[in-house]
DNA sequence: GTCATATATTACTAAAACAGAATATGTAAA
DNA sequence: TTTACATATTCTGTTTTAGTAATATATGAC
């Protein structure tokens, strides 16, 4: 029950399902994601860490950067199901579509390093 | 967007899973809802509301009893397609388990009309 | 009509969630 | 080892959520 709710909660907030849908995509670093959201930098941090503690996410360290991608579900039925519907949901979503437009001019070289 | 963080929500509470987890085996009035949850009646009616509202519920109205059942999801995908893996889902938890077991004993003519 | 009963709504409280500012951590470069 | 940069964590304030108590609404019996 418990992994459950977690993975809910964790899809309850439009952020984070933004999160998902760029993911999709591409992997993306902490500051690509932020770029995208318009939110401050602790804000991704801690939506990422809630992304991963429900198991929707995982990242691997490069120097700097840690880059975020989506996990395959292995661990567990509801992130395997919802991860694999929200592949399809949400893609007609303004919102949604907006972001994934933009998301090939978002490119860490261009907003990190200053 | 806000339809899909809508049902996320709702079932992001574990007495609104248990709801919904029993409603899976026969419609319900509230006071037997209270009865299996055990908490106050309000509380019941808030959670119906809000399940009502994502479109996981829905009730017909029965003299002075409210049953309430689950929908058939066709007003919505992300409903649609929880309700459906909702059925196998958490079938082996604990506490779910517990409240099925006892659900036969949960009869309105027991619990109201004192 | 009045009364009893099932449910809904309101008012309020406590806990949790989300945000930003400030700070800490870790890694790479100089 | 000092410095810069990407990310994580802590602190704090605000909003949302879940609960109860009290009250309102609605239906059926009388």
């Amino acid at each position: 029950m418990k992994a459950f709710i977690k993975v809910m909660k964790a899809l309850s907030d439009p952020n984070r399902v933004k999160i998902i849908k760029m993911l999709q995509h591409k992997m993306m670093c902490v500051c690509e994601i932020q770029k995208a959201l318009q939110v401050s930098q602790p804000a991704v941090s801690k939506h990422l860490k809630l992304l991963e503690d429900a198991g929707l996410v995982s990242f691997r360290k490069d120097g700097l950067w840690v880059n975020y991608h989506l996990t395959d579900g292995s661990e567990s039925p509801y992130v395997a199901s919802l991860l694999g519907n929200l592949r399809h949901w949400m893609e007609d979503d303004p919102q949604i579509a907006d972001l994934i437009e933009k998301l090939p001019t978002i490119r860490r070289e261009d907003i990190c390093k200053r």
